[in-house]
RNA sequence: GGGGAUGUGGUGGAACUGGUAGACACGCUUGGCUUAGAACCAAGUGCCGAAAGGUGUGGGGGUUCGACUCCCUCCAUCCCUACCA
């Protein structure tokens, strides 16, 4: 079937089903190609494809396609993040099943992505809701807790009182719950934690030898937050003692006031006999606050009657309790210095605490380090010395030590929802039993047609096993499942191990490509899980992701595409109408993939436009067979340089870079270098060969973006079934780049004042006399001394007047 | 509050290593084709100016023969902040 206009529909149709019938994608191993593990996110299932989407799969099929034309064995594999809020919200809402719900989704997400011709080994498909999948993360957490790296523990959570559920943050709405409306009480239940401390240390050194991105690096640096400090005890009135974190103790001296967090256990106790106490942490324990929003807070802080000794000065101060001290950090104690500390500052000025200046200063606050002034002895010593000496005294005294602290906590994965994968754990008598291969997966319970499904907690079918026994009825956070699918895509069709020996080859991703949105959370998560999973022998190496490539988010007028915006805009629409070779090339071209892109309805016909173009100029021309012709013209040559400083350029730009937007400008510079008179009927042998030489090298140049259009053309172009289209990237000849002469830049005191155009051999002397000559040149520098002449190589001379 | 980015014509963006700012497109203007429109083709298009020329990469300052690029400072917008994924 041949078509006479560019029609994309029926074109990539047509193509589509050719790669079906020949299974064109399915990865296997190899012992001769070099691999290459192109992995771009997986998405969480919600209907319907958006524009972010169709960006992210866009670059990683662009990547996958290009690696496989220079003759890499590419593994593209695609599944499901299937458990999550939506789905139990949808299901809830209209009483349906949310697993058909999922299931739906992923139907019509799958044949979007098959539309869209998105190059995916679709036999190594996961869904992370699919029993098969789920049945290994059980037996994986089982394999951790037997390492150690599983424990349990009381932490807070968001109860509906109403609905009688735990809430996420962004199920809380100024304290209210956002489907009952009720307001949101704390609530502390035992969770299951993982122990991702343990590996602090290994996840922030190892960080230094990824190939990612400079600011995802330092956001994990950050969020590990590794810093260097002193412990410091305060031994209270009453014999007891309180122990302070700071990373400041050279600042020991300007302590006017102690502050505990209101989930310290001292403050908690306090509570207990003192109305006013307790009536004050319940304030502060209000809801679970999201740290953006404590941190916008205002300062609140309660005075105790408990007081410490300072330990250097032997003044008494005030023990206060105060809402900006976290018990997740240090020891959630803090020793308040106002005069050095922004938030103590504040503190003190709120309540008026004494302010105490011991670091020299212009104004207060001041977080600087410096001189130290009016600290006794230490008086007069810089900060990081006097650091090291007062931990010395500290430790000769027995009164405190320097320490390392990290601001990364242990993973909490309990979850208490419906639609998450159970976590494998049966209490006899209230003691754990975690299960074992033989007794998983641990499945959710059906829901009956016209249904909602209730938490598991108020399922006794599900966790009520008889004489004394219950199952764990909480589920793991949806980060679990994504920590690990990476690898199972390795062994995706293996019903006896959660992974084989083919990690081995696969492992790990050259390349992951996802938003930046996933910097920190899941791609900590997913680094530890790894590091874990090599210490019981699951998989080899250090690290998951051996290269990161973080894109921007699509925009809309500016602003991020979203429901609550009404800005969204559905790919569907223009896949429909302009096919998805164009939108694909117009993701690729309208900006870098690290920055975000706007979108444009009728910016992306100039895309459909070029291929038109493309399609008119190719689609009525047959392959030029002959040899080259031992002569060229001038035009002619030109057009050759053009054409393989093009290929070395693209080549570059895809492999290197990863600077898509500039490809393709230089493939339609190139094109629109072709001098008319070689496109007509009765063109030269030698014209033909030229233009040939440009058609062959664009759609090969075109094929990962626009795989479609560019096989089509290929195979009619050809007269051939295209074989080895998809797995030929041509080679640029050096000899073609070389070039006689340049333009030469002339300048007075850096201002451009003439360009003249000049061979490659000219010496110095020779391109300054010339550009002397240059009439305007010769214009600014009449009656000019100059005092200093600056030639750059081949490409600008610059005199100073 | 903390951490990380971004800022260039009317618009998306290019300038890769400190060396011609605005490549390549979108839009717009003019012309061609057409009964008309769409599509297509050709030319022009940072701003001020008739021109010569001047000016211009968020604002201000600095380093340099030369700065979108390096340094300081300020402003604006966005992402993450541990139960959205």
């Amino acid at each position: 079937m041949s078509l006479e206009e560019y029609n994309p529909q029926k074109l990539e149709n047509l193509i589509q089903e050719s790669w079906k019938q020949m299974d064109s994608y399915k990865a296997d191993l190899s012992e001769t190609k070099e691999k290459f593990y192109c992995l771009s996110m997986f998405p969480y299932p919600s209907g319907k494809l958006h524009m972010g989407h169709v960006r992210n799969y866009t670059i990683g099929d662009v990547i996958s396609r290009f690696k496989r034309m220079q003759g890499f064995n590419v593994l593209q594999p695609m599944g499901w993040d299937a458990f999550g809020l939506p789905a139990e919200n949808a299901a809830i809402q209209n009483k349906v099943d949310p697993k058909s719900w999922t299931e739906q989704n992923i139907q019509s997400m799958r044949s979007q992505l098959e539309r869209l011709g998105f190059s995916y080994d679709w036999s190594r498909e996961v869904k992370t809701c699919d029993p098969n999948y789920f049945k290994w993360e059980q037996e994986i957490f089982t394999k951790l807790q037997k390492k150690g790296l599983v424990y349990r523990k009381k932490s807070l959570v968001n109860w509906d009182p109403v609905d009688e559920t735990v809430l996420a943050n962004e199920q809380v709405i100024d304290g209210k719950g956002w489907r009952s409306g009720a307001t949101v009480e704390l609530k502390e239940i035992d969770q299951w934690f993982l122990r991702i401390t343990d590996y602090a240390d290994e996840l922030l050194s190892s960080i230094e030898n990824l190939d990612w991105p400079e600011n995802v690096k330092s956001m994990q640096k950050n969020w590990i937050g590794k810093s260097f400090g002193s412990e410091i005890k305060f031994a209270l009135l009453n014999s007891d003692e309180l122990t302070a974190f700071t990373t400041r103790i050279d600042t020991i001296y300007g302590v006017t006031f102690i502050a505990i967090s209101p989930n310290h256990p001292i403050a908690q106790n306090l509570a207990k006999d003192n109305a006013e106490i307790n009536e004050f942490i319940k304030e502060c324990n209000a809801i679970k606050m999201a740290e953006a929003d404590l941190a916008k807070a205002d300062k609140l802080g309660l005075k105790t009657n408990l007081k410490v000794r300072h330990p250097f000065s032997d003044n008494n101060l005030d023990v206060w309790i105060a809402n900006y001290v976290l018990m997740d950090y240090g020891t959630g104690v803090v020793m308040g210095v106002p005069a050095h500390d922004e938030r103590d500052y504040e503190f003190a000025k709120k309540y008026n605490i004494e302010i105490k200046q011991v670091i020299e200063s212009d104004e207060l606050p001041s977080p600087k380090k410096g001189k130290l002034i009016d600290s006794d002895n230490f008086t007069g010593q810089e900060s990081d010395e006097a650091i090291k000496n007062i931990n010395d005294y500290l430790e000769k005294n027995a009164i405190g030590k320097s320490i390392e602290n990290f601001r990364l906590r242990d993973w909490g994965v309990s979850r208490q929802r419906f639609w998450g994968c159970p976590i494998p754990v049966v209490f006899d008598k209230g003691k754990p039993i975690f299960l074992e291969k033989k007794d998983l997966p641990v499945e959710l319970p059906k829901i009956k047609d016209g249904e909602s499904p209730k938490p598991l907690s108020q399922n006794k079918d599900f966790f009520d096993l008889g004489s004394g026994k219950t199952r764990e009825v909480d589920t793991f956070d949806t980060f679990v499942d994504s920590s690990w699918y990476y690898a199972r895509f390795t062994a995706a069709d293996n019903d006896e191990k959660a992974l084989d020996d083919d990690s081995k080859y696969w492992l790990p991703v050259d390349l992951y490509i996802g938003g930046i949105e996933h910097a920190i959370l899941h791609l900590l998560y997913s680094r530890f899980f790894h590091k874990a999973m090599r210490d019981i022998g699951l998989v080899e190496g250090d690290e998951p992701f051996k290269k990161l490539l973080t894109q921007g988010m699509v925009l809309k007028d500016g602003f991020k595409m979203s429901k609550s915006k009404g800005n969204t805009v559905d790919p569907q629409k223009f896949i429909d109408k302009y096919g998805a070779d164009t939108i694909r090339l117009y993701m690729m071209f309208t900006s870098p993939p690290e920055q975000s892109l706007e979108w444009s309805d009728t910016a992306i016909e100039g895309s459909y436009r070029f291929l038109k173009r493309i399609w008119t100029l190719i689609s009525d021309r047959k392959i030029f067979l002959e040899e080259p012709p031992k002569d060229f013209s001038k035009l002619e040559l030109k057009l050759r340089q053009k054409s393989h400083q093009t290929l070395k350029k693209v080549t570059n730009d895809y492999g290197e870079r990863n600077s898509f937007n500039t490809a393709i400008a230089s493939i339609m510079e190139l094109l629109n270098a072709i001098p008319d008179s070689f496109k007509l009927n009765d063109a030269t042998s030698a014209e033909a060969f030229c233009l040939d030489e440009v058609i062959q090298f664009t759609l090969k140049m075109l094929s990962p973006i626009t795989p479609h259009i560019s096989l089509y053309l290929w195979k009619k172009y050809t007269d051939s079934d295209g074989h080895n289209f998809e797995h030929s990237w041509p080679k640029y000849i050096e000899d073609f780049l070389k070039v006689e002469d340049f333009q030469l830049i002339i300048q007075v005191n850096g201002k451009v004042r003439g360009k003249e155009i000049i061979s490659v051999d000219a010496d110095q002397t020779v391109i300054e006399k010339l550009s002397k000559e240059n009439e305007n040149v010769k214009k600014v520098l009449a009656n000019q001394h100059i005092k200093k002449v600056i030639y750059v190589k081949e490409k600008l001379i610059n005199f100073v007047i």
